[in-house]
DNA sequence: TCCCCGGAGATTGAATGTAGAATCAGGCCG
DNA sequence: CGGCCTGATTCTACATTCAATCTCCGGGGA
């Protein structure tokens, strides 16, 4: 069979793929051999191959020299290094989306922290991490920077890898009073405490991370920080 | 014949053509038909084609749908967006570099600070642009964190890109002076003044370039400016 | 003169074949 | 009883082949 152009057999294994990564049906440190998943998703090996090769490039994988890709594993000692990007990069896309957006993304932050707050309430964890991406998301996206984008998009993916490695959350009412600073900012066009607001949460992220993933006796973590 | 672990094709082959496209062989708009590429490598398919896809995740070429990849151009606007982000990724290895790095970093700067003026007093400009990438680059590696030297690597690979896609450079003697203010800044200790420094150096440089980019009417740059 | 359509060529995406290398298990020797 | 060696198995990396689709260009019709 030749190229469907419809739905490429690539791309859906690798949403796939990354799916089973996020739901943790691939744990970290899972062989992602190329045969193996070839046979049980019943595709040839060729969009397999591509598909794991986009999950190494997105830092899901990492390829062990002659033992094929398996699934990432993030440390205490990576996460941080990741939050400390992080921290930039928010506080740019704030200080970008004041300077740049309209009402629309007043109105769209609004709804989306009122999700945010009623799945808090119903303690719905996966409501409340949808809610959590959407907002950081909208406010990137608002940015009109597509290097920005491009590049938060790829710390939430790793961030999203960490949860399922190191089985932490950061506060959720935390979370809830730092994106309403951060609306409140917006709001008031001022692009400086805008991007201090985005700061402020994700330094707060980093280190109720950090804390919990060194309570836990997250061995994974510990073996990193020396 | 099978896998060679000694140097993998598809490695060979993205180095070459990634060569091929800093400098200036394979201009901007080139196409990279696999087919093609595989017949002048003299190599299958297979690997020319992880090659391409590699730069394309690299944003040295772009897929046309069904066309094939093409090598990517860059526009003011785009490289505007991509010096907001280098700005504060620069500060933050800056600030890092300091508050992490010992006397090799402030040594091995020196010297290629004095590599640097040297090839500028020489009107050197390959060796000019040598000494300005191992700068920057010294610094993000003193940075200790991964993630930002793996970003910034990304941000010069774009740059590079961008100089032969614009064809404008910044002033060298701006940025021998950038360069000394950011290491006195380093030696001093001080991260705050670093990362200052740092940021400075990157905001001028994007407002040099961008006036460049008006003053030349670079049509593919005028086009995205709106 | 301009627009639409059709055929030829080229390209991607997928499947499969093959060689070399490394891992892992199990048995043998010290 | 423990360490080393060896054989089978599995995998990666590269090569090759095939089908389907798109692009491009030229000719015919309005």
């Amino acid at each position: 069979m030749g190229a469907t152009s419809a739905e490429r057999i690539a791309d859906a294994v690798y949403e796939r793929l990354r799916e089973e990564i996020f739901a943790g049906d691939l744990a970290p440190g899972a062989r992602l051999s190329v045969p193996a998943l070839a046979e049980r998703l019943e595709v040839s090996r060729s969009p397999v191959r591509e598909a794991v090769f986009r999950l190494v490039q997105d830092r899901l994988a990492s390829e062990e020299p002659r033992r094929g890709a398996v699934v990432a594993e993030i440390g205490a000692r990576e996460l941080a290094a990741i939050y400390d990007v992080r921290e930039v990069l928010e506080g740019l896309a704030a200080r970008l989306a004041v300077e740049n957006a309209g009402r629309r993304l007043v109105t769209a932050l609004r709804e989306v922290l009122g999700e945010h707050e009623r799945a808090v309430r119903d303690t719905d964890v996966a409501a409340v991490t949808e809610a959590d991406m959407r907002f950081h998301e909208l406010i990137r996206r608002a940015s009109g920077n597509a290097e920005v984008v491009r590049l938060l998009d790829g710390v939430q993916t790793q961030v999203r890898l960490a949860m399922r490695t190191t089985r932490v959350m950061s506060g959720p009412r935390q979370a809830v009073d730092d994106h309403r600073a951060i609306l409140t900012a917006i709001e008031s066009g001022d692009p400086d405490a805008a991007e201090r607001a985005a700061r402020a949460h994700v330094f707060r992220l980093r280190s109720t991370l950090l804390r919990q993933a060194e309570d836990m006796g997250d061995v994974g973590a510990m073996e990193d920080m020396g």
